[in-house]
DNA sequence: GTTGGCACTCCTTGTGATTGAGTGCCAGCG
DNA sequence: CGCTGGCACTCAATCACAAGGAGTGCCAAC
């Protein structure tokens, strides 16, 4: 696999471009009556058999065109020379439905995504924050059924979660509020994350004895944590019907895969958040993921956050032969405008 | 469209249940064969052609065996001589899922979706109860950002509503903590239009010059409430892949339309809440539910509840060629363990 | 290095021909 | 009068075969 010409370059971004738009493979017929190139098939044929033998492109049979691997993607979004700007078609409806203040955080994450769907002929998604790394508004313990308690916990950002636990004796409510209070009174602007470290500390040095119902504020939280294992962070999906609208999932078998993997979020999330720490803006091709089920499928993902912090991904997920020169700058565009939002 | 006779009848039961098992076509030599008749091919024949010409039967087309119409498996259904009993497989799988205390409300109904997708090749389905008619258990004020406050409302079934609105003063937490307090003390077991239409009353008759604090709660309530527009009850669906495994979906065509109907569960939830005051069971089949993308498509559905109060209904959708006479008793039997164990 | 020519591959499409399951109708039997 | 066997007919499904077309690889010539 030498050094790839600048001819070389030049016919694979064809080629990749002319897939992407027409969806069949591409021969070398075709490509030389595009007014790009002033060769003849046979030139372009040696050309195309360079690039199939270095791994960028391949060949569904033998008496086909060629269409490009994974391999020729990424080298095509690696190079590409030139974003389209965002539509303004695109630029009115992140206006109105997207630019608008307020909402809790699953509203702002449901718009994203939302609006990916109705953008893309692809799917729209989004993963939800590890609520346990969000800074917490309030906390409230509900009395539901003799020792049943549920707690629901509101971060800044407006989401909310609950999780049901049992408490080691009979509270009333009346103590629950005295208890919620308290707590609330005593966490400034700490992660879930963070109380469960300040309460676990507390347990553990001797100051308990001094205060009764702080000693009892700290019990019922020791069986509030006791019982999270992971309340895991979560993906949501939008337009997943747009992916039956392109041909390389009219195969029942393969569509069946892929919507497989949507059910089980997990392995969405995974690749998702996979490597974290990760870049602002990222490109995932087919196998690249390292998923079975989505093999056949890319991934445009760009972080979301809240001052400074970041707080998930959000992007889309269609098949390998995706428009990236419009997808990559329209997530970069939507993730901003999420961010601002949740800022306000 | 004369009386049927008892061998019509037979006929017919042998026709549906050959179909709902084989997915083919059935014909009358194949019938004959069945030990169940004693009767020539051509016996058969004339029977069968009774039997579409009063509806109950059609063809494919000309040179293809019948299948029964949805008046067919409507006749069926309705004169369904005895119901399978509940495998003992399926009686293990809801003790272990389904029969355990506890859980809030959501996830008791997720279990039993989820466990009508696991024990049938169809689509588990479940329409959660209307908020505004659930008993509240709980109601608090958190304050997100300046006259932005979200509303969190736990019912007494655990289930839990958030709801963002714009006060007309800014307050601070303590105010509406105190609020939240309030509230709570004075509503004993009302459901959320209860809460309403009394705070309505209370700000029509004058009392609120007697007491401060009231006055301001009853504000704060009449601007939450005048934001809830409908928040909806909701459906939940589990199992839709399921579905793919059914030749008659193996056309993409009439998949997507199905899947479409899914995604936009307004339609679901009319099909399935369609008939109030409805029956403690209800089938409907095909084109009964009057929405056009589900016209391939049979629900079985079941009440559930508390305390002898109907919260919503609990069931399967698949395709009309369903195997009924398992279905039924099964529905009947998940939709008894979830009221159970709400009831706990 | 580029090009045109040529033989070859292989998918796609269309055309019958064949097969087989099923039907409707009818005459005959008990 | 109901049941039966027989017969001609229909029609989807399957297969084989040919024709067409898009594309390739290779080679000789420019």
């Amino acid at each position: 696999m030498e050094a790839l010409s600048a001819r070389h370059i030049k016919v694979l971004k064809a080629v990749v471009e002319d897939y992407i738009h027409s969806g069949e493979p591409v021969g070398s017929r075709s490509l030389s009556r595009s007014p790009r190139f002033q060769l003849s098939p046979a030139t372009l044929r040696n050309v195309m058999a360079d690039l199939e033998e270095s791994g960028f492109l391949c060949q569904p049979h033998t008496s086909a065109g060629r269409i490009p691997t994974d391999l020729g993607f990424r080298f095509y979004v690696n190079h590409l020379p030139a974003f389209a700007s965002v539509s303004p078609e695109a630029r009115r409806q992140v206006r109105d439905r997207l630019e608008v203040p307020g909402g809790r955080l699953e509203e702002i994450l449901q718009d994203g995504v939302f609006t990916l769907a109705q953008l893309t002929p692809y799917v729209g998604v989004v993963s939800l924050p590890d609520f346990r790394q969000m800074v917490v508004r309030h906390i409230r313990f509900v009395k539901l059924h003799e020792r049943r308690i549920l707690t629901v916990i509101v971060s800044v950002s407006g989401a909310v979660q609950n999780v049901l636990f049992e408490s080691e004796t009979v509270l009333s409510q009346d103590q629950l509020n005295r208890f919620s209070n308290y707590l609330n009174a005593l966490l400034g602007s700490l992660t879930l994350n963070g109380i469960k470290r300040k309460v676990l500390q507390e347990m553990a040095s001797d100051k308990q004895g001094y205060d009764e119902l702080f000693a009892q504020v700290l019990a019922l939280s020791r069986s509030f944590f006791a019982q999270d294992p992971d309340q895991q962070s979560d993906v949501m999906l939008d337009g997943k019907l747009n992916l039956l609208e392109h041909p390389e999932f009219s195969d029942v078998g393969r569509m069946k895969e892929i919507f497989k993997a949507f059910e089980e979020k997990g392995s969405i999330l995974k690749i998702l958040d996979g490597a974290l720490g990760g870049e602002q803006l990222r490109v995932i091709i087919g196998a690249e993921s390292c998923c079975r089920e989505m093999r056949h499928c890319s991934l445009v993902t760009a972080e979301y956050g809240r001052e400074g912090r970041t707080l998930g991904r959000v992007g889309v997920i269609g098949p390998t032969r995706m428009d990236y020169s419009r997808i990559i700058p329209l997530v970069n565009y939507i993730a901003d405008a999420m961010s601002r939002r949740l800022q306000g």
